[in-house]
DNA sequence: CTGTTAGCGCGTTCAT
DNA sequence: ATGAACGCGCTAACAG
């Protein structure tokens, strides 16, 4: 019982009419006669058709198909988002092509042709490092760019992202609500939205007219727990350390957690420490960590559905596709590794 | 300079040929001459030809993406592994499009034969939930598969994986060997290298004349902190608690970690802990996770790489191509989570 | 070495 | 409501 490819022809030769009847009947065209539609389809099924993206693409122009440019995979707030993409699109008969940069420039240089090869209907583009000469690349093939907490970048027409000065406003608060004068931030190298919180966390402490030293700030290598514990063992390298650490993410804050522990301090006794998305692992931290939630899983769906609006607008020849802006809240999350200082 | 949709045509016109030289020039067709195809090769160049896949697959019927199933994208193990297979597979020029479960029935039947409508070349079936019906179902379109630690389905012809048994042996012995006798294993439900490991434990534990009470075998629902935490409140709750145990992952050792830190035993004075897999955030732990280190990103690169073998294979037309399998030992991380018992 | 012809599977005109 | 004919972009067959 090999059905392998199985086409339209086959299916009309069975059922005594031509394939373009076939193709009507299982395309839900109005022209066509209920009986002989319910009996092809019926056929179909039993042949065990399934029609052929590729052929179907080549002919439409579209392939179904999104791709999703990140920087890595594995990463805990990306993969999140990641699954909200990839559930939406699935749903929506959508199929999600997946390329990594590992912030080589090597493979950003070829990911984007990769995919315009591939005939994708649109990409997602969730790594922050992208500029204006990539955008202007996708644009001269007509394809649409989504950008997913990627704010940075040009004069992005379509952008889903969370409000980054929000949630770090309401940590920076938080933490000089507590009575924290000395807090650092912990951000991330060449990251536009490392830069956003740092403003956000910037404006809060002057707000408050708190003293900002650029001491205190620590721009790591890396986004995840080697960063972060490299930025804690920078910030107590200094006379007068910190009460408070302010973390890009929550995975640079277990990074901290590891320098802190290994060296007798304790949390948050001794140093608060925020992070930012609240990931999976946060609240089984020890203890749970105080951070900002982002939707992630909201913000991949997000993200895939405006994608398809915007290739719903495309295909209606609209000639000026309006422009698109979400923004998502998000909702602090005191724990357990926030306290006053000296506490 | 909106170059969207050049063809090998546009450029045959341009070069005063026909479209099939441009095609042999291209692709390095041997029966051509050097000084057309490096005019070609230059003109395809300038005016920025993208070669259209679609149509390439269609003729071809091969598409040169490849197709990966899992459970979920979010899970700190797989995402590794994925981001091994997305190497391989763009330095060959393949591309990858990953659909998850969820554990979903649904998902799990619809995912297949979008697969087979996509027209990927293959499939890495990294969720273990497939049954020998989802086997037959690829058969059926010749679509070769590898399982990625994934062994438990039928007679899976190409397979790779870590070696389960020799990984929890290791853990196993090393608790043994630290004079541990009340040692509980925590698993995960439904999953067949869950149960894999399991029987390891239980061989060491009986090799060591040691007794093994069912009693000490709780399965989670889920495989990550919150399944974690579940399992440690059921040991937890017997009369006489475990003094170390063995967690089926790292993921899941976490939510054993808070469990145990939230009610003030300490690890590893009063209870030892370990993991599996080695996941980026074990080492940061507080105290630093023992745990079993699975070369993942290298799983995934494998499960490429023998795509291609087979994928090459199959071109050739071999009647019966070699059955492949690949098992990757580890390496024993021991950590502070562990130590001798009452000490 | 190059041109001619044909066809992959599908959707989409035209007719009827 | 259905059939006949065509073409999407590309590669492969055969001619010359």
């Amino acid at each position: 019982m090999n059905k392998k490819n199985v086409t339209i022809k086959d299916i009309a030769r069975a059922a005594g009419v031509t394939h373009p009847t076939v193709s009507r009947a299982l395309n839900n065209h109005p022209a066509i006669s209920e009986t002989t539609r319910k009996q092809i389809v019926a056929l179909a099924h039993d042949m065990g058709y399934v029609p052929n993206a590729t052929a179907r693409g080549l002919k439409t122009n579209r392939t179904r198909a999104l791709g999703a440019i990140l920087q890595r995979i594995d990463d805990p707030f990306w993969s999140e988002v990641l699954d909200g993409v990839e559930s939406v699109l699935h749903s929506e008969g959508y199929s999600l092509i997946i390329a990594s940069t590992h912030s080589e420039k090597k493979r950003e240089k070829e990911l984007l042709p990769a995919m315009v090869e591939r005939g994708v209907d649109g990409v997602l583009l969730m790594s922050p490092r992208f500029r204006e000469e990539q955008c202007r690349f996708l644009d001269s093939y007509n394809l649409p760019m989504v950008m997913v907490n990627n704010e940075g970048v040009g004069e992005s027409r379509f952008v889903i992202l969370t409000d980054d000065e929000y949630g770090i406003t309401l940590l920076t608060r938080h933490l000089i609500d507590m009575g924290h004068t000395r807090i650092a931030y912990l951000g991330k190298r060449n990251s536009a939205s490392s830069r956003n919180r740092l403003a956000g966390f910037r404006a809060e402490m002057q707000s408050a007219r708190l003293p900002v030293d650029k001491k205190y700030f620590y721009h790591a290598s890396a986004g995840n727990p080697i960063g972060g514990r490299e930025g804690a063992e920078y910030l107590f390298s200094l006379d007068k350390p910190p009460t408070a650490i302010v973390c890009y993410n929550d995975f640079m804050a277990v990074g901290v957690y590891n320098f802190l522990q290994e060296n007798g301090l304790r949390i948050p006794e001794d140093v608060s420490v925020t992070g930012f998305d609240n990931i999976l692992i946060s609240s089984y931290l020890y203890p749970p960590l105080t951070t900002f939630h982002q939707y992630k899983f909201e913000l991949g769906e997000g993200a895939g559905r405006m994608m398809m609006e915007v290739l719903s607008d495309q295909q209606k020849n609209l000639e000026s596709p309006p422009a698109k802006k979400v923004i998502l809240k998000g909702i602090l999350k005191i724990r357990s590794s926030t306290t006053s200082p000296g506490s």
